[in-house]
DNA sequence: TCAATGTGCAACCAAAAAGTTGCACAAAGC
DNA sequence: GCTTTGTGCAACTTTTTGGTTGCACATTGA
């Protein structure tokens, strides 16, 4: 498999607290720009912006210019590569077990 | 919400390219030791080593002692934790958009 | 016009992460 | 017994990350 690079900068985005954070505001609250979610967070807006590029990134969230700022929001669609990806690791699992107890039954037979 | 520990540790773990690749292999062969995996990794035993004890902080991983040496086994059961944050993600934007749109559905009719 | 306000960019800092080498120790196998 | 092999721990280096401050620039509104 290909190290897939929007696969790493999904699971990188997600690694952050502050971001996951970021992720259900704007889940919750819609659109808002940088100033706006330093008033909420304990950071600074240049910090913010950096974690919101880091989304911007990953496709995890869109912006649109709004006159003089620009308002983020969530883009959730980018999310199914996560689930996917531990789907797939999830059927793999369990189609080793079941190679594993046939295995074990045919030997278990002889 | 409160930070929940699981969570973080959790996506950390899943935010490395070595540590994802290492999740593959034990899903696909279940049982290997830290020498093993890093016979077919491009890293050093150490190094998997240190990969190995934050999957087993994120209880992705179980070990068993085997004589001499350690065999690490996936446990995927921690995996739905992040399916499950994302669940909630996608849902509090469903509910969002919902009610952005009843709301936009009133304001027509007055 | 000009003061506020929102933005981006660059430099910087401290802490964490990824990886290495080196060493000590335990268990197998000859 | 002794050599081999697997492991853990500690120290170290380099890179990345999360966050800051400072400054320049654009847009808004009185």
């Amino acid at each position: 498999m290909p190290p897939s690079p929007s696969t790493q900068s999904l699971f990188l985005a997600l690694a952050d607290h502050t971001r996951r954070q970021l992720i259900e505001t704007l889940a919750n609250e819609g659109e808002k720009s940088a100033t706006e979610l330093a008033a909420i967070f304990p950071i600074t807006r240049q910090g913010i912006s950096k974690h919101l590029r880091i989304l911007l990134d990953a496709n995890l969230v869109q912006v649109r210019q709004q006159g003089r700022d620009k308002l983020y929001h969530l883009q959730p669609e980018q999310l199914r590569e996560a689930t996917a990806w531990i789907n797939n690791i999830q059927s793999q699992w369990d189609r080793r077990l079941q190679t594993l107890s046939t295995y074990l039954d045919k030997t278990n037979k002889e």
